[in-house]
DNA sequence: TCAACGCTTCGTTAGCAGCCGAAGCTTTTT
DNA sequence: AAAAAGCTTCGGCTGCTAACGAAGCGTTGA
């Protein structure tokens, strides 16, 4: 009975342990969004001592979730790559059921779109996804997403600008698992570009209080010129 | 600064606290293939006393993780569901930057295909899931994927009973993230049927080491007949 | 040059969680 | 009816770890 797995037991119950603290597991959350933060507001956000907060901060960095970046007297910490920001999204798995009888509780702004690190989720990250595979404007290989030159022409005439468009080409996405609607939506560089340029071009605002993201009545039009819209 | 998430800083550490334990780690993996075990095999699995397996039981019971069938002096233990198995599935996404610098270190039969839970996973379970979409055999809709009607007819020439295969029209689907591949394959009741069926038929058979499954040559052969190809 | 600042390291304390053996309960076997 | 088997509960021990204040270190700004 020897194990055989994509993790054995040490590895999981490290990652589980990274987790088990609600401190760790406060700063994880704030840095969902794809924010860099320092030390002290993470301190703040998990309701914990400077001194406190730096063990918990090296303890993640060290398990390889948390990326640095230093700047003089602060240093600024970042989930370490999309793969965490995909992983805490589905760490939601197990409360799918149960909460699914209290979906109406849930916000139904964060439900309709969100970012997911920095990339589009939620029924319109999943709509996006999946109307650009079927017209062929998105190509899924088995290294990952790429946008077919086909795109760019529709999204340049949609108001993209021509530059950032075609450099589009060039990146990758990949596919992410979407909590709310499970199903895939456009994730990686690719993804956090496109969704970075429809926040420049005013398609989408940022929430305050949260990650969703609310898509402007002029965005939504665009957007449904490009094939994606909301089914409600 | 309101926490609004699928998940809070709590849930998200009683979640990973569950896992942090190298004894519970393994024994929820000893469970992912699916199969119903009583306390006192998983207590040997985890290398622990029988008093210490039946806490940590208690405690994935009570976490939902774990389901509980109850047969005389035995009490048998298997995944919540299927949520909880993807769940853990995912929980690999972390390590996959890491290991897949060593990806020709894996096991590479556990990358062609093997079971997630009760269903086909790795290569061969995602291009089945990709292949039928893509004929229309397979429809995704809001609530999950479907089986259509015009699949029936080629699972039978393919060598399906002509039973089995109409009753799973009535079964459910949904997509499950596949760790290797990044896309999603065909689980839910509807995925743990046609597996079933592929294995009993000999289509596949289970390796005794791991969660690999083995297409026979003969089985390969009907799979291609119904779309379903290995890259390799 | 000195003070303020941001963060980490050190040393200590307190509390929780895992572990086991023994005892108890229920079901099965003899 | 008694013994065995499978599992849980109880009690006590041990070790880990999160917490904080104080001290130290490097950076910034006056």
């Amino acid at each position: 009975m020897t194990e055989v797995s994509p993790l054995n037991r040490y590895q999981l119950a490290e990652l589980g342990s990274m987790l088990a603290e609600p401190a760790r597991a406060a700063m994880l959350l704030a840095l969902m969004d794809g924010t860099m933060r320092p030390a002290g507001e993470l301190a703040r956000v998990a309701g914990v001592s400077a001194a406190t907060a730096s063990a918990h901060l090296k303890r993640l960095l060290d398990g390889g979730l948390l990326g640095l970046h230093e700047q003089g007297r602060h240093r600024y910490f970042r989930l370490a790559n999309d793969d965490v920001a995909a992983w805490l999204e589905a760490m939601a798995l197990p409360h799918a059921n149960r909460t699914a009888s209290s979906a109406a509780a849930r916000d139904p702004a964060l439900c309709r779109a969100r970012t997911c690190y920095r990339h589009l989720a939620g029924q319109l990250g999943v709509a996006l996804c999946e109307a650009w595979l079927e017209r062929g404007w998105l190509h899924a290989g088995s290294d990952g997403m790429s946008l077919q030159p086909a795109a760019t022409d529709a999204l340049v005439s949609a108001g993209f600008e021509a530059t950032p468009a075609l450099q589009l080409l060039r990146l990758r996405g990949r596919g992410c698992l979407d909590w709310t609607e499970r199903r895939l939506h456009l994730g990686g560089p690719l993804g956090v570009a496109i969704t970075g340029a429809m926040l420049d071009a005013g398609w989408l605002r940022r929430a305050h209080r949260n990650r969703a993201l609310l898509p402007t009545p002029d965005g939504l039009r665009r957007l449904a010129k490009l094939g994606v819209r909301l089914d409600t």
